[in-house]
DNA sequence: TACTAACTACTAAATACTTAGTAGTATATG
DNA sequence: CATATACTACTAAGTATTTAGTAGTTAGTA
């Protein structure tokens, strides 16, 4: 999904390729792949010169936010803070970062 | 798994009673569920009184640490500011939690 | 002591997910 | 025109996950 997002539109030959970059996949595992993400909805196809060519169905940002909002139900039964407390703790977040989103929820705040 | 963390220490019934109070399920599938929960090292038992007695074999906060940084891997890319930014924006978080972040960001940042 | 209740161990069926093979079709090229 | 190439559709094998059944053991009880 990544990949579809990454090109904005792609067939199965160019999903094949930059999977392929990574690591070794069959031609029609990348097939399989994209009608999965096809009947889950996540792309649409349409047909261009005997190709599917894919290309998403939802933005971006509102598949994100639904795997976000899943996991938060999921793991911490709805409540963001706590989860936003994890990530404050994340050794993995630079100072910078820190500060960019203090201004963020800043801004947000007025 | 959360119900072993409320209980702290259960039995199979323990977690049987509780989660039927919310959807049917058979007892001895809870007793798999413990089995699995086993083999992947989230609890341990102890033979207590003919019946297993399980609790977890890591801190609750280990565990969704590291549940956390799984998902921040595969969905942001290892990128934990992005999943803040999809947070801060969520509209389940009143103002009040957005400010205690923010309190918190700050206490970090000195 | 025979019966019932509460367990566990082992097994199994259903479903989903991942990976990939085979067959068939259409296009282009020697 | 025959043949190779680039696709798709259909099928399948392997593995994981979820749910639950059956058999057997132990302890208490009528």
């Amino acid at each position: 999904m990544k990949i579809v997002w990454r090109l904005d539109t792609a067939t199965v030959r160019d999903v094949y390729e930059a999977l392929r970059a990574t690591r070794p996949v069959a031609y029609t595992t990348v097939m399989t792949m994209m009608k999965v993400l096809e009947d889950k909805g996540y792309v649409q196809k349409t047909m261009v010169e005997r190709a599917h060519v894919y290309r998403p169905a939802k933005p971006r940002q509102q598949v994100v936010g639904a795997m976000v909002r899943d996991f938060v139900d999921r793991v911490f039964d709805g409540a963001s803070a706590s989860l936003l407390l994890h990530l404050a703790k994340d050794a993995r977040m630079t100072e910078r970062q820190r500060k960019a989103v203090q201004r963020i929820l800043k801004e947000m705040d007025e």
